[in-house]
DNA sequence: CCAATGAGTAGCAAATTGCAACCAAAATGA
DNA sequence: TCATTTTGGTTGCAATTTGCTACTCATTGG
């Protein structure tokens, strides 16, 4: 599978050189990322996002075009008709990443101590354990023992 | 330290059980990543913020009270007169997992193979290892080997 | 003293979002 | 069979958000 960027014709990055910044005009909007956790939890059709998400239907028009041009969702006619289904991609399905970091984040500072919230489970039905990144050898890293290189 | 709930007065919540929703209320808009992701990288004062990420000034006002005012942000008077600092708070910190997380999405999916972009590397100089969910014992899991719990 | 810098405001134009109404093809159901 | 609902949109318009340019006003630095 040939690798190009998904940059659409005529867009422009923000910070070229910072993968952080290309992600973020990629799916760096208000919708995508609620739109993208819809499809990793089963939505499939357009009504299925309209109803989950609660975006106006013009706008979850044009983010479904755009995340199918960015090589996020893929859409494919169901050969019965008229049905669209939007299904991840490789690339997409690999923000699974982002997702549970920014799951994991909200579960710790967005929630008052007695505020419930859904939980991600895996096949066994527990609660996934924090992502935490690390240096090579293993050992925990966070902002003050990392740097940003900023050649190449 | 005691935890509470970030939320401004009057903000409602776009999904108020889900996290991953709440995150993105707090911080998914166009600005507010990179602007944490300068304050990671060094960023304090105004104008840094301003020449790094070359959003427009009124916008960034905004945006460091809105941080400020949800606890990601701690905004500092410097002793000797007008300058500010704008340092992040332990929740502003705690996003390095985000940052990284979307950082090595970018480098996987938005680069042609022999683009350059900037590295994030630890103390030693080497490029951090890319993070990956795991479940309770450690196994890798993805999108279909993970659900989402909607109760509690 | 005078210029430059830091941290904003104010006013307005352009772009983006959201709401409500409309539409046509296909599936459903009485 | 034939009306109704569902699906996947489009269109027009209003409200909100963004960005640009020009202004402040208080320090610093020389």
């Amino acid at each position: 599978m040939a690798r190009t960027a998904p940059r659409a014709e005529g867009m422009s990055w923000t910070d070229p050189a910072c993968p952080v910044a290309r992600t973020l005009d990629l799916v760096g909007d208000r919708w995508s990322l609620l739109i993208i956790r819809d499809a990793m939890d089963g939505a499939r059709a357009f009504t299925d996002f309209q109803h989950r998400t609660g975006i106006a239907r013009n706008i979850l028009t044009d983010r479904l075009r755009r995340l199918v041009e960015r090589g996020i969702l893929d859409r494919q006619t169901a050969p019965t008709g008229r049905r669209q289904n939007y299904v991840l991609t490789e690339a997409g399905r690999d923000l699974f990443t982002v997702i549970v970091a920014a799951r994991q984040w909200g579960e710790r500072h967005a929630f008052a101590p007695a505020e419930a919230h859904s939980v991600l489970v895996d096949e066994g039905g527990l609660p996934l354990p924090e992502l935490r990144p690390t240096d090579a050898h293993g050992r925990p890293v966070d902002v003050d023992t990392t740097s940003v290189l900023h050649d190449r």
